[in-house]
DNA sequence: CAATGTCCGGACATGCCGTCTGTAACTCGC
DNA sequence: GCGAGTTACAGACGGCATGTCCGGACATTG
């Protein structure tokens, strides 16, 4: 009977979900309390979402597996905020930058505790790391790609090594976002966007949008 | 018999540093061969020490303090590494800045992986916390001291905001360092210098020496 | 009804933690 | 050398969290 496993299969996907989203609701907010996702343990998870530890280990096999459940969906929101970046030209001004950056900033700051975690989580769970990787792989090579085209198209600083400076930068944004701006008031959210954006801006376009 | 207390301290406190020496190294070891900080057991430690773990217990809290015991040592080191850069002057060239910044990395590489993970456990941990967070804020506090400086001295670009752009550089070099600087040969770790040298440079100096 | 899928409570072995014994050794001053 | 103080150890503890397993309760479906 085909078809009633492959039902099972899906509704049991659909579950997955559901709980996933459920349970990373409650680490967001345990999260936000102050603890760290390191330290939060399933018992505790399970406790405050009102299921079984049991049926937990039926959808995921830890704690991390739960996180990359999770994780691949956000990463595609905040690739998409970021690719206004991309589309910088010879013609696009620091205003434009600051934009696309502030809309990459708008797409990671709703998850910013569970992104923090997720990189965190990275350093000693492979499977974490292998998302987490891919991500920041991905973004890189997008920026690389940006560079020099850029560079050829002759707005972006000609004397710079490409690979190296896009990952310099993004691994920049990466923990700044995470220590800069949890926790802030839109004002400061705001200089902060305006820093990160001055130092990309004098970094890669002002060289040649000398006056 | 105060002579004596004071001797049995001063043993101690030396037997301490001792063993704090003894054990980061096996630590060391340990995640150079792909071990994580967090994952690693007392136990573990310990075994790999010859060391019992009661004895362990004498001497440390816990896992945190031992690497606590070792950080403000190395903050130290590190700082004086960086000082370089906070001579910079009108008339320091980009070859100056880049040799400050490599007598930085040479300060810190030694260490990359204890400070990696007293950053990763500052997470988690209280103690590790406050002491990174007066460790980069030291370091942050005088690059904005300089930039400050620099821009009354017209050789800093005047429009940045000083202290945001700081705390920017600073955890860039942190994060970099950590990922981008493990396990690389020579040339690789010039390459990754040459890259912070020409974003920083960038960022901050460049704009006041166009030609 | 019977089979299937879901959830749960409860229990298990395992591992690590931090603490607390008692014991053996070593180093002093006397 | 004797005894007091210090240091190290092995061993055991209670506690907590992990990941796994089972059996029972319940609803859904054929």
């Amino acid at each position: 009977m085909p078809s009633v496993t492959r039902k099972a299969q899906n509704s049991r996907a659909a579950r997955r979900d559901e709980l996933r989203n459920q349970l990373l609701e409650v680490v967001e907010r345990l999260i936000d309390e102050g603890e760290s996702f390191t330290e939060i343990s399933v018992e505790r998870i399970v406790a405050e979402a009102h299921i079984s530890r049991t049926t937990f280990y039926v959808y995921f096999a830890d704690k991390g597996d739960m996180l990359s459940a999770w994780f691949a969906d956000i990463a595609a929101e905040v690739a998409a905020g970021v690719s206004g970046w991309w589309e910088m030209g010879p013609q696009s001004t620091r205003e434009d930058l600051r934009t696309a950056i502030e809309s990459a900033v708008n797409a990671y700051r709703p998850h910013i505790a569970l992104m923090a975690a997720s990189f965190h989580a990275a350093a000693y769970d492979p499977t974490v790391h292998e998302l987490t990787d891919a991500f920041m792989a991905s973004n890189v090579a997008s920026l690389c790609k940006h560079v020099i085209a850029g560079q050829k198209a002759g707005f972006v600083d000609p004397s710079l090594p490409a690979a190296d400076v896009a990952v310099w930068l993004l691994w920049m944004a990466e923990r700044g976002f995470h220590v800069m701006m949890r926790d802030v008031d839109d004002a400061e959210l705001q200089r902060q966007i305006d820093a990160y954006t001055a130092i990309v801006w004098n970094t890669l376009y002002a060289p040649t949008h000398r006056t």
